[in-house]
DNA sequence: AGTGCACCTGACCGATCGGACAGGTCGGCG
DNA sequence: CGCCGACCTGTCCGATCGGTCAGGTGCACT
């Protein structure tokens, strides 16, 4: 382990291109100006909307998109859209959300996006050119906080399960098939037992997750991640 | 944004204590001798399994323990076990997983198992400096390889709506109570509509899924975060 | 040997579901 | 204007479900 060397700004390729997606023009033009001093990375344009954005990457086919979620005062959704809408297109193109608000759910939102990173706007300036250079290596980078933000969002997700049923063989391969609305008999004629057997786990497995339908059971095993 | 400094060695408090788990004692004695030279880090203690993990951490209450997730030539389990454990027990500890191998699924699972931050040790110096003063910030952080590792499992988790299917309004509406269980008759007292208008959405829920009864419906919808 | 648990089975019955008919209103759109 | 889609309603019927009886076996633990 441990090499030396700190994200070296020798450009032994041509420049990172980068556009610049915010709308405030103040932003943009403080990030160009921190950016144009690396001779590695080089900003090749700038848009304030998302239909600005998608013409200007249309045209520019910048390697990286720094860019703000909070785009007009609108809902965070056109930011998280334009991502969507971005990464898609451009599968090619790294967008790295640099935006002024850390909420859990928006950095994880963000990367089911498409974002590459997550870094808030009052990093210092070595931790934002460290994660530009880490986008553009293809991988990923998030700012201290952001990862705590996702680490929280990742908890949440599958945490949850504080009185977690438990359940035999049986009746797992039960819930499998009843998942996929498979009839007692049918489920029976499967596992080689009587259709009156099924009932009888179809019944332990409702009792245990508390449900009063196969459908609520199937709901609550899917939430719970049993299925 | 943009302030200076870049995390100094600077003790204005007592200095981080540190143990290191690890079942190689050259990996020790290597980051022992790099830790040792940062002013503002102290390693406390040493372990090479578990159960001197926990014995160890018991006694020196450290702030931070840097985990090998390989401990002995078993499975992954024991350090993602221990990892859990050691976050259960001591709510305060942040474990650091400093590991040799990225393997996507391992950086999620650490990640739900308690850990606060994973990096694989071939980073150089200052990422793993950075990544150890993140975490006694209480923060987390990532190399930009195990960030991209942890994005990757993230995205499979929900990306998977390929043929996502469309629903009204009422349909929703309709889909949210089928998934609690209840039957046509309440669902449509619950929405003032009759037992047939009720019959007549799951229908086309159940169609537009292509589930052969209410329970598979919930199911597929669970799975593709309608619900 | 007794106790517990997972698992299996049968019969019975009312409630519910799933699917098939055959309609209706209302608002938007060419 | 007619057409379409979302939404609403009814009736009929066989299949299925959910719940309740009352049993059975095999295995593990004490």
């Amino acid at each position: 382990m441990i090499t030396e060397a700190q994200a070296p700004a020798v450009p032994l390729t041509s420049p990172v291109r980068i556009i610049l997606v915010d709308d405030h023009a103040i932003v943009r033009h403080g990030l160009r100006s921190i950016l144009e001093r690396e001779e590695d990375l080089e900003v090749v344009g700038e848009a304030s909307t998302a239909a600005e954005a998608m013409a200007v990457i249309e045209r520019t086919r910048p390697a990286i998109a720094l860019l703000d979620l909070k785009l007009s005062t609108a809902a965070d959704t056109e930011g998280l859209d334009l991502c969507a809408e971005l990464t898609e297109r451009h599968p090619d193109l790294a967008v790295l959300v640099l935006t002024t608000f850390l909420d859990d759910s928006l950095v994880a939102a963000a990367i089911q996006h498409g974002a590459r990173g997550y870094v808030v706007k009052d990093v210092d300036t070595t931790e934002l050119l460290r994660a530009i250079r880490a986008v553009a290596r293809n991988e990923s980078a998030f700012d201290s906080r952001s990862a705590a933000a996702m680490v929280r969002s990742m908890r949440v997700k599958t945490d949850p399960q504080p009185a977690k049923a438990t359940f035999t063989e049986r009746e797992l391969r039960v819930l499998e098939l009843l998942a996929h609305g498979l009839s007692n008999r049918v489920i029976g004629a499967k596992l080689y037992i009587s259709e009156t057997t099924v009932k009888f786990h179809v019944r332990n497995i409702m009792r245990k997750l508390d449900a009063s339908s196969r459908a609520e059971a199937v709901y609550e095993a899917s939430k719970m991640g049993v299925i």
